[in-house]
DNA sequence: ACCTCAGCTGCAACCGATTACATTTTATTT
DNA sequence: AAATAAAATGTAATCGGTTGCAGCTGAGGT
């Protein structure tokens, strides 16, 4: 059961009688090693079954190689597609990473972000939680000058570069195309106005109300965390409206709740689209399975995870111009379904 | 833009006219330490802002407190749950997780083995390709005598510990379900046997026909990667037997395949459960937006991966009785939609 | 023949925590 | 009060790379 020792750089000088400064040298390419040492160096190393101690090198060099990533909940398919695109990056470039979810909890993501101060991660990539009111618990980064990338829900921060989406352009044209399709009371399911995400999405909404003239009604935003019951607790309560105040138009925040509300409505026997139409946001796997199919908004969570990795390293190994980069956004397109066309082609 | 030196034990040593290695033990709460000493040191430690170096640690214990984790893909609603569950445990056993996704392909999976080997990861977790062969790649961990835990899509092997649902009784229930819905040609749409997860699905499924008397029809057994594309293959394939020859009942080892199929067999005017009842696998979050709903099995990714984390951290600290532990079954359950209710209640 | 300098390689001091072993202090017993 | 045991703390080596600086070698110049 013994279990055989580790090779290190000792071993490796050793065996080719040099000292191990060279083979440290040696391994890592440096120039100044002759050519030939560099490469009896490297069989000796594959020989022995070398593997770098990552540690010794950490603590030396004072870099992890390692990025902190907190997310608001792992089990959604926006931020698994996210996740996904940033460990490809990461991995190609020889980073690694450590994912946390702060649950939608101000408390957990301080907690997390605790962590990843101590685990001294070389820089973050954080998605705010749903009602995180400030970002005090990342000064810590701010004053060691660990970059810090925000990402879909962000926050504005002189120092740190945002990846996201045009919130408003994209809730501004999808209500446009509701109101296009003769809608007059459009209802929002909004989310919390704390995170930019949905408070642009709102200001959107708004925007394209004033545009087509049509006054702003209190009434018909409806705020809540944008889940599954919120969907459908936003359906009963237009089942509760009288017939008149009843909106022809929803313009949800995402798709879930989008989904679930109407769900709710055709249990009712509410006609889709045309009692009324519905928009959502995020183009989930659901928003092709409902029916009739939900015209949304299309972005894609892969690319926003790639950039925002890629802009996070290039911030680490100071590429230049990188540095003062603050907003990067996304395309996204708008998705039209048979949710929201009252008026066939 | 200095940036205040890092806090070692050293510092805290000195400020209290104590040594270091008192203070090294203080932190971690040795008994072997007076009590009050230990108070002392801990608010010299966070008046400081001391954090401990984790590499300095990991160099010395040779723990690193890390495990990695091998996923088939990080966007899906099942693995994101799984992981989701392993981040809580995790976290609150103060070990790290390195994620990475193998997409799938072989290639990438050695790749990623290779990494969390070289990472020196305190353990794995795996949940395999569709079409890794063997575990070759994971012999460096055996061999190192490195715990490797898989979860979900296993692999039988004598020093691992396996955390899975009984997919051959659930496949088996599933489909009597289906049989006592009066179909009696039943077509299963497959994943690949390599995998024992679509393996036992298969097995399940033949069993209950065996069991009912109703011989099994190759034809009837539609193998492919379970994607939404391969869902509409087979309803293609379907909508082309003659009407004779079609099957009555669908039963799909995954759910993504099953709606995708429904989605293209209701577009061409079959009567989902008159026609063919369906019943798919997972409880996807697209199961319950379906219409009708669809039956499937339900069991918790969340809880799987706890599971998967509680054990492999009990392998590492040694608990008793561990050792030996082969294999967890997770409870799975039956839940029956619309989508295969034949004869209404 | 002597000097210069580029090209290689080695020396040795770090990085910060851990831990076996030794030593000192304090408490208990006779 | 001396002896002994128990508790608390200290000493110093160690983990495995990294890196500033010094030293050596040989080609080319004068």
């Amino acid at each position: 059961m013994a279990v055989a020792k580790e090779i290190t750089i000792y071993d490796i000088a050793r065996q080719l009688n040099i000292s191990a400064a060279t083979v440290s040298r040696g391994l890592k390419n440096n120039p100044a090693i002759n050519k030939n040492t560099r490469k009896r160096i490297a069989e000796a190393a594959s020989e022995l079954g070398y593997r770098s101690n990552t540690f010794a090198s950490s603590l030396r060099s004072k870099k992890t190689h390692t990025l902190g990533v907190i997310v608001p909940r792992l089990n959604s398919y926006f931020v698994a597609s996210v996740l996904s695109g940033m460990e490809d990056v990461a991995n190609k470039e020889g980073y690694n990473l450590i994912i946390s979810q702060s649950l939608e909890n101000v408390g957990k993501e301080v907690a997390n972000a605790h962590t990843m101060y101590n685990k001294r991660v070389d820089g973050l990539l954080v998605s705010l939680a749903y009602d995180s009111e400030n970002i005090d618990h990342l000064q810590p980064f701010f004053d060691k000058h660990i970059p810090v990338v925000f990402f879909d829900r962000t926050y504005p921060h002189s120092e740190s570069t945002s990846i996201l989406i045009d919130n408003f352009e994209a809730a501004y044209d999808i209500t446009r195309h509701l109101l296009n399709q003769g809608c007059t009371r459009i209802m929002h399911l909004a989310g919390n106005t704390l995170r930019n995400v949905y408070a642009d999405r709102l200001r959107g909404y708004k925007e394209a109300l004033r545009d087509y003239k049509i006054n702003f009604n209190e009434k018909l935003i409806y705020t809540s965390k944008l889940s599954e019951e919120s969907g459908s607790e936003a359906a009963e309560l237009i089942l509760q409206m009288k017939s008149g105040d009843r909106p022809d138009g929803v313009f949800a925040a995402n798709d879930t709740a989008a989904v679930h509300c109407m769900i709710r409505l055709k249990a009712a026997g509410v006609r889709i689209p045309d009692d009324i139409a519905f928009a959502g946001f995020n183009n989930d796997p659901i928003s092709k399975v409902v029916e009739p199919n939900l015209t949304t908004v299309n972005y894609s969570g892969y690319n926003i995870g790639e950039t925002a990795v890629m802009s996070l390293i290039n911030h680490l190994t100071g590429v230049s111009g990188t540095k003062n980069t603050n907003t990067i956004v996304l395309r996204s397109d708008l998705i039209i379904r048979d949710s929201s066309l009252k008026k066939k082609s």
